[in-house]
DNA sequence: TTTATATTCAAACAAACGTTTGATTGAATT
DNA sequence: AATTCAATCAAACGTTTGTTTGAATATAAA
């Protein structure tokens, strides 16, 4: 009871305070402070600094990319034997981030910045994660692919890298959006975050293909 | 002499690591050692760490922002009394980052994922870069809804949003797609990135209105 | 109760951090 | 030659960092 108590206040601290102040800029005194825990239960519980990034990076990221490829093959199996819509695959790459994120009752805003963060992070964060990341680009390369069989593959690839930084910038930033334009912007209302994000995407892909003639 | 080159080394140093390892995580003793200077040289020269982060990230957006704006006033007269086109809009406000980092000789791709992350960076930095944006993204925006009639203000500011995601997120790691594609894909040809930039906004800028009734 | 195991705790470790000091250098000015 | 001033330097300042230790405590099994 306590143990795993403690191990879940860590990470909860962790990643609100990463998300706030960056991960080098965060003491392991200020997440155990946070966490009313003992300096030297990140040690006992998790070993090192760095294996409690990587297990708040791993709660997360795990879930979401199950979420997606779940949401792909329900797509897929839908389409079944055609190939499904270009609009649901991508918003099957969009929304399990932005859905598992916010829906925690209790810093969902600080993980979705943390979880956006990640692809800017350097160091040897990226590789670990990117090594998570693999199957899903495999996937969802494939899947581009087949919705978008008159595009080349170079020309899918450079639309799906832009989506994911379309995807990662509204995670990281979304906040700003909406000082910037005074509530104008609701970053807050995911499942209208969430279109309008496929919406560009999907139009940013389609043009990702030579020159249209049409004026 | 040795004045001005101890100063611009400092900066130049700075630069790389922090593109490296972040900013945190970067100290200044690394700092001052591959600039070959003392360490209290950055007390010197600037003040304190970060007043030397300040001038580093002032160095680079200050030509870019003013680049920006050069372009827009361009494009904006040779289309006087009407619109400019949203392609030149929207070029005006890419390429010049792009175009002004890689044009380093050294340390190019280092300056590009500094400034690229710098729109995730935490703390207090994005207040002044911010600051440093204002100006630009009023105009910008001005811009946009000239050249986008159609569009509802909110509409085009979640679209200015989402274009400067894809923007940032290219120079951040824009290494990582060359290396996940093998080279298919290669971010190294400046021109060829901005102009693919340039039509996946364009596109997802248009599609930031309502439905289209056209299927 | 006794034993064994899991967890927490205060305290200290060496190392690295940003910052500061005061002496020293070297070139330009008087 | 004497003076001035910008620049560099080694050395130390007090903190804070991640990590480690060994005793104390709570929990469960024998």
């Amino acid at each position: 009871m306590t143990q795993l108590d403690t191990k879940e206040r860590l990470m909860d601290a962790a990643e609100e305070l990463f998300a706030q102040q960056g991960i080098a800029a965060t003491s392991l005194r200020r997440v155990t402070a946070q966490a009313q825990a003992n300096l030297a239960s990140v040690k006992y519980h998790f070993g090192s600094k760095n294996d409690l990034v990587q297990a708040v990076y791993a709660r997360r990221i795990e879930p979401i990319n199950g979420e997606r490829l779940r949401l792909l093959d329900q797509c897929q199996q839908l389409a079944a034997p055609g190939v499904p819509q270009l609009e649901e695959v991508v918003e099957a790459f969009i929304a399990p981030p932005l859905r598992l994120c916010q829906s925690r009752e209790k810093g969902g805003a600080d993980s979705m910045r943390l979880m956006g963060r990640l692809y800017a992070e350097p160091g040897e964060i990226r590789l670990l994660v990117h090594r998570q990341f693999e199957d899903v680009a495999h996937r969802f390369r494939a899947a581009l692919e087949a919705s978008l069989p008159q595009l080349a593959s170079a020309d899918i690839m450079w639309g799906f890298f832009f989506s994911v930084g379309t995807m990662a910038h509204t995670m990281m930033a979304g906040q700003m959006l909406d000082l910037l334009t005074q509530g104008q912007c609701d970053t807050g209302d995911v499942e209208d975050t969430i279109q309008r994000l496929q919406r560009f995407a999907v139009a940013g892909l389609r043009a990702c293909g030579p020159e249209e003639e049409a004026h």
